[in-house]
DNA sequence: CCCGATTCTCAGCGTTCTCTCAGGTCATGG
DNA sequence: CCATGACCTGAGAGAACGCTGAGAATCGGG
C-alpha cells in the first residue's frame, strides 16, 4: 500500500539507477513526512515527474541514459518550479555540478548522511518558496545553547563557536533530540554517511571535541549514560 | 494454537534460521500481547510478510537464502511502511547494520535480553507511527516511582536516582509486572541475555543493589516471596 | 604540490559495572 | 526452639566501558 495520501507533505522524486539506494532514501524521506516517488532512469524520471508533479527531485547526476544535467534541464523548460538536489559520485565532477547548481539548488557528493540530505532537501525546499508547516525555524535551542541551519553557526551563551561539520551534525543530533537518550547506534546511522564500516568509538572521540567546545562552560549540557549513550539535558531538570 | 486473533494486537514477523531463537523471541513476543509468525529463511519471510503484513519484524541479518538487508530493500520496495528491527552477531561488526537502519529502524546485537528486544520493538513501532493503545508514553509507573524509557531516568519521590544498566533494566522489569510475583528464573530469563550460564544468586545481588537505591525511602515496594520470587507492591494493598 | 583543517584509528588509563563468593540473618517446619 | 534452607549483603577481582591524546590518513584551498 503506497498510501501517505499527503496531508500538506510535499512531493518528492527520487532519482537513482542503484535501487538500494534508491530506496534507503525514499524510506528516509518518507519517514520524515515526504510523499516520495521514486525512479531509476531518466526517462522514468521524467514520465514520473509529468504526472506526480513533484516541488522537488533528488537526482542522481550519473544515470544509464540521459544524464541529470539533462534531466533537469527538460524539467525546467517545462516551466515548472522544481527544486534540485544532485547527487554525484566523489570523482571530480563536483567543480561541475556546483557551476550547473544554479537557484536554489543544491548538490551532494554520494556517500552522504540521510540526516543531512534530509536538512538539504528542507533547505532547499524553503528556498524555491514550498513553506513547510512544521518547520518552525532554522534554529534550534536548548538551554544557552543555540544552533543555526541557515548559516551553520552555534552559540553557547552567546559566544559564537566554531565547529567542523561532523561536529556540527552530531550537535544537531543531539539537539533533535534533546533530553532523549540517544545510542551511539543512533547516532552512528544518523550522523555519519551511510556506508560508514568504523569503529563505534568514533562518536566518543567526537563528543569529546564537542564537549571541548560547548561544554567548557557551566553547566555542561552533554552527559554519559554508561552503556546506553548521551543525553542533552540540563542539571537543573533535577 | 496460534490463536491471538489480534484484539488491536500488532502483528510482528521473526525471521531467524535457527529454530530455537525464533521460538524463543516469538514466544515472548506473543506473551506481551503480540500477534506473532515466524519464518525461517528471507525466501519464506518475504512469502509470509505477503499475507500477514506485520507491522513489523524481527529479522535476522544472517539468512540462509537471501540476506535481511535484501530481505528488507524488498520489503520496503513493496510500499510497505514497515519497521524493521534488525538482529545480528557480535563479531558482525563488519555488516554494519548502520545507514541501513533508517528512519524508525534499529538493530540488536545477539545475544540479546529478551526484555531489550521488547522495549525496542515497541519504541519502533510508536517511532513508526504505530500507535498501540496501551502504551501512553514512555514512563511507566508504580506508586511515587517513576521510570522513563526515553531518558532512561529512574525517580523515586521526585528524586532522581543513579542506575547501571542492569538495575534499570531489572527495574523495569519488576515495574511491567507490578504486583505479580516474578520468580527469579523468570528474571534471569529477561533481564540478562538469554545465553547467560550463572548463578541465579546474581538476582539476588541486584536486588539488594536495587533495595539500597529506592527502597531506601519509605514505605519499601520489593517484597520478597519466600521460595518464589519477588514482587513490586503497595503495603496498603495488603 | 604544500599546508592547514578535518576525519578517523588506536592505545593507555581511570572508572564503573558485573559477577562470584562467603559469612551472616531470617523465616519456616519439625 | 532448633535446624535447615532461603535470602541478604559486603568485599573484591576482573572485565567492560568511556575518555582522551597522539598521530596517520585524507581532503581541499591556495
Amino acid at each position: 500500500m503506497a498510501t501517505t495520501e499527503s496531508k500538506s507533505s510535499h512531493r518528492i522524486l527520487v532519482v537513482d539507477d542503484e535501487k538500494s539506494i534508491s530506496d534507503l532514501i525514499a524510506t528516509s524521506l518518507r519517514f520524515v513526512g515526504f510523499d516520495v516517488r521514486t525512479a531509476a532512469s531518466g526517462s522514468e524520471a521524467l514520465t514520473v515527474a509529468e504526472e506526480f508533479k513533484p516541488q522537488a527531485v533528488v537526482l542522481d547526476v550519473m544515470l544509464p541514459d540521459i544524464d541529470g544535467f539533462e534531466v533537469c534541464r527538460q524539467l525546467r523548460s517545462e516551466g515548472l518550479n522544481i527544486g534540485v538536489l544532485f547527487l554525484t559520485a566523489k570523482d571530480g565532477m563536483e567543480d561541475k555540478v556546483a557551476g550547473l547548481t544554479i537557484g536554489g539548488d543544491d548538490y551532494m557528493t554520494k556517500p552522504f548522511s540521510l540526516e543531512e540530505l534530509v536538512a538539504r532537501l528542507r533547505a532547499l525546499l524553503r528556498r524555491i518558496g514550498v513553506t513547510e508547516i512544521d518547520t518552525d525555524d532554522e534554529k534550534i535551542r536548548f538551554a544557552d545553547l543555540e544552533l543555526n541551519e541557515a548559516t551553520h553557526e552555534v552559540h553557547r551563551a552567546g559566544i559564537l563557536l566554531e565547529m567542523s561539520p561532523t561536529e556540527f551534525q552530531l550537535l544537531r543530533y543531539l539537539l533533535i533530540n534533546a533530553d532523549r537518550v540517544v545510542s551511539k547506534s543512533q547516532i552512528l546511522d544518523h550522523v555519519w554517511q551511510y556506508d560508514f564500516r568504523g569503529d563505534a568509538g568514533i562518536v566518543e572521540t567526537y563528543i569529546s571535541y564537542l564537549r571541548k567546545k560547548i561544554d567548557s562552560f557551566d553547566p555542561p549540557l552533554i552527559h554519559t549514560v554508561r552503556g546506553v549513550g548521551y543525553r542533552l539535558r540540563l542539571p537543573a531538570a533535577k
